[in-house]
DNA sequence: TACATGTTTCAGGAATTCTTGAAATCCCAG
DNA sequence: CTGGGATTTCAAGAATTCCTGAAACATGTA
């Protein structure tokens, strides 16, 4: 692997981080490098960059597809496939949220939801699925929330980020116009949910 | 391992999972059965409802501690330790973010702000530069949000959780006051920052 | 100190995951 | 249809991580 230094301390970053990121050494390098090049780039470039095998190129990319994380495109009179990462770094994490929701959060869901529809058989099972109800609650406001966000304009959603533990205030300012309606209570007072 | 059968389903999944989210299966069952148990559970207790050996026990039980995820405590009486899950879901949540904001952003932050400080040599390490600047500053106020919410008191967040999207409704209001000054505008005008 | 109970360490075997080269497949141009 | 570049599959070897039993260690008690 010759890459210039900078580009090569972050490439080995990625690669080492993969493990904890859920991906392998591997794959965590390919994303890397697309991630840093100015051009899109083929496999036999990042083989060639990377110094592993052609093969192992092949099969990283793929899971970087099925991850959504790299787009595939042709360039004029050349059949080989170039890959790129967006450049739009919100468009990026939107991705990266929506999969690893898919894989860390929704089995865990489905899960929940098969064993609350059962009749406890003991008191320990009855216990154990009193926790278990709590913790699909918590997990599906969590994710409701989530899916909230999600569609949001990246603008908005950056505002929201920008604002901070500020967003706070604007929430004591709300129960303040529930608490002692003013003209604009009406429109918030439908938001309360519960406490 | 002979567990009721809710209980078993709860503890294998999360032991299956236990590898897409950083931890391994043994670590995994661990967890979900101390979850699930109305009462702290000594070493010797899990190792014969799950089945394997003391020291894994030991050595799942160690990482779990290191995690923060579970709470260490003593019967009066009884030399052995005894360990148990926080009751609080969102205490949890807490913990579980904080933690996985240690091991999988900080380092890369780091790493990032070392790479910053350097001289680019050559075109590519500039516009390789300029992609991580990019990224570190997204990060920065990802977690920077985080950290401030990290703060917020659980009723609070559950309310900022429960409004979802209808924070933009809040946003919205708020541009509104902003750009036409009303009595509340002095209040809200401060929290602008950058669009 | 000797003993009993409980916990941790650690080296090696088991299991899993990663990586590779060779062969198979795909697909377009001629 | 054929030739050849490009990509994918696959089985086997390499590397890593996981799990275990035995031994070492720690701590409270008599």
């Amino acid at each position: 692997m010759k890459l210039p230094p900078l580009i090569q301390t972050f490439v080995l970053h990625f690669g080492e981080m993969g493990s904890r990121w859920g991906i392998s050494r591997t794959v965590g390098r390919i994303y890397a490098l697309l991630f840093l090049s100015p051009t899109p780039l083929n496999a036999d470039q990042i083989t060639e960059k990377l110094g592993f095998s052609r093969s192992n190129v092949s099969m990283g990319l793929k899971e970087l597809q099925a991850w959504n994380l790299v787009r595939l495109q042709h360039l004029p009179d050349d059949r080989r496939e170039y890959f790129s990462t967006p450049d739009d770094i919100w468009a990026i994490t939107r991705t990266l949220a929506e999969e690893r929701k898919k894989r860390e959060i929704d089995p865990t869901l489905t899960m929940l939801r098969e064993i609350l529809m059962q009749d406890p058989d003991s008191d320990d099972e009855r216990y154990a699925q009193e926790r278990m109800r709590v913790m699909h609650e918590h997990i599906e406001l969590l994710t409701g929330w989530y899916e909230e966000v999600q569609k949001l304009e990246t603008e908005r959603l950056a505002q929201l980020l920008g604002l901070g533990a500020k967003v706070q205030k604007i929430l004591e300012m709300k129960d303040r116009l529930t608490v002692f309606p003013g003209r604009k209570a009406g429109k918030t007072e439908k938001t309360e949910k519960e406490t």
